[in-house]
DNA sequence: ACAGTTAATTGGAACGTTCCAAATATGTCA
DNA sequence: TGACATATTTGGAACGTTCCAATTAACTGT
């Protein structure tokens, strides 16, 4: 019942017929006659046989597999962004090995490594911060198909699938201007990542267009956290002159602005407005329910793996960058009086 | 540069040593010659070998893979679970296999059967809804160790480990009742899992035990979700004679209870109490803080990756159920005045 | 210099597949 | 019936490792 293995001979010998056959059986090879086609699989079943794919790998070198690690699994973006993934990968026929580096470069190389000695055939990377070209550039050189998600990386030879960060900040700060408000915060993430700094851009450009002087204050880092936006806030509240509304750097910030409002006795999307960045599935749940720019993190990891899915099955490794456009989705913490979508380019 | 892999001859060939040595220098053995490793050593960075475990599996037939599969992995419980279980397995050297049923049996049969295919060397399981102990019977009677987790698969032959949802929905009620509460009810989950129906017990009794009549209409299900849980209290708005305050299926209906609350102008934990299940992280961050049973998810993925590990290295599957135990915390959403915690056995 | 150890190295035979060329069975036509 | 085409089936040689038994090299002490 356990100990070995059945494999294939055992079948063969069990049908009497060779190996081959049953191999052919496998594959659902169109060349077995159809009775012995019914006879062995009825033994591969009874038998309790499981195919061995590492074996089959081996002979054929190349895998069912496809890698996907992400920075920070707990946030649900990176989740869904998986799910995504997940979904295309699945009907192709692969299947998906998720792993998670909680941001850490040296457990993100181990586990890259890891997937390479497993013999994945392509991968998805949501870096880690610091994460440099090189890390992934053995992957590309050795013909594995690699697809960036939502951080890039510059100077590695690999595609890239980014959201139109800097274009969804801008259209955020927009609204708000339109809205009337003068004083506008940029609320959490760190400055040296470039998802920031393209989200900071648009903030700035937004300000500009509109002339308005950029208050240099206005623009508060912190963990892109729930915990970080809290304390964000917390830190706002000691400005001689406020803002009335704050574009934050995700939507995990924007409840954490929501909460530290609330400890002093602000109601977002009435004394103050916010906006969020990702829209994640709460963001809709949310009282209020929160202003976000959505990035459609399954969808996005659907793209990525039809990208990836077109370089493994063009069997070469190009170097594309997409830019998904993203949309604002406009909802009570922004304090607007009716609900409007507002697409972008 | 990419084309044929460099194997292990290739490395011996440019070394002028046999493949065998090589393979020895491989596994870090201690009968090889310092110089020769040194040599070898430098070859193997420089021709950009890389490992083919599938063929070292093929060998000697133990992998250093480990399988999880989660029913929903946009629940940010599980993501912590399997972070979790991430954690224990890095450690011991293995490396995680993670995919997601999305609540589908037959997803998950897919999976799991993809898994198999690829010589997992053991699988961590929260079930999909309806999934049978058939599901799992091969795995375990071809000595595939099997932990079940969060939810329980009678009759199955595997080790389960689960929380303590009878205990700690209890202490939950007491809690409650020792607040003043009287008309207490239990909203969202579905009645038809195991978990549900042991929490709902743990709920009865410790009612009964203080003399409270059930009432059996405040027992509101729900979709396990934040949507599920606005739902529930919206449905709860229409009873002639209110509750006051109520134990959740989980965190996410508790959210979405007070989501629903809000909607009705009453603020919770001051107009009503409310208490989760789980303790997700946005638990002690949200406004108010939620008043919850911690589970620790993660701590739980490490329990049941260490319990994997040890019927991994044992080479035997036992089937042992360990429950492991769970605390209130009490934060500002059950309307307490101290912050205090409670330990349960 | 020789036997006796100990230290390093090494061929092959597995492992469970796939793939190819070749063999065999079956059918068709005149 | 013989010759051909077509439908099935089949041995073996890979694939990249590990493992074992066996070989060779390098030291001992006398």
């Amino acid at each position: 019942m356990s100990k070995a293995r059945t494999s294939i001979v055992d079948i063969a010998r069990a049908a009497g017929v060779s190996k081959s056959t049953v191999s052919l059986v496998l594959q659902g090879s169109p060349l077995v006659n159809e009775k012995t086609r019914e006879k062995v699989s009825a033994l591969i079943n009874d038998l309790g046989y499981v195919y061995n794919r590492g074996a089959a790998n081996l002979r054929q070198s190349k895998s069912k597999i496809i890698g996907i690690v992400v920075n920070d699994l707990t946030n649900s973006f990176f989740a869904e962004l998986a799910v995504g993934v997940d979904m295309v990968v699945q009907s192709a026929g692969y299947v998906q090995f998720l792993a998670h580096s909680g941001e850490s470069v040296d457990r993100q190389r181990q586990v890259i490594a890891s997937m390479r000695e497993n013999g994945i055939a392509g991968l998805i990377l949501s870096p880690a911060r610091g994460t440099e070209a090189s890390d992934v550039k053995p992957l590309a050189d050795s013909g594995i198909p690699v697809v960036v998600v939502v951080r890039n990386l510059p100077g590695a030879k690999v595609s890239t699938l980014l959201s139109d960060n800097y274009g969804g900040a801008k259209s955020a700060v927009r609204h708000l201007i339109n809205l009337g408000h003068r004083r506008i915060a940029f609320m959490g993430g760190f400055a040296d990542t470039a998802v920031s700094s393209d989200r900071v851009r648009g903030y700035r450009d937004a300000l500009m267009e509109a002339g308005i002087a950029l208050n240099q204050n206005f623009v508060i880092h912190s963990a892109p956290s729930r915990a970080g936006g809290a304390t964000a806030a917390e830190r706002m509240m000691f400005f001689d002159e406020r803002p009335t509304a704050a574009l934050c750097f995700n939507d995990a910030v924007a409840f954490g602005v929501c909460d530290g409002l609330r400890s002093n006795d602000i109601e977002p999307g009435k004394g103050f407005a916010v906006i969020g960045f990702d829209d994640v599935i709460e963001a809709k749940t949310a009282v209020p329910a929160l202003t976000t720019v959505s990035v459609d993190p399954q969808g996005m990891g659907q793209r990525a793996a039809q990208l990836l899915m077109k370089q493994i099955n063009a069997g070469q490794v190009d170097q594309e960058t997409l830019v998904t456009s993203v949309r604002l989705v406009v909802r009570q913490s922004c304090g607007a009086p009716v609900r409007q979508t507002e697409e972008l380019a």
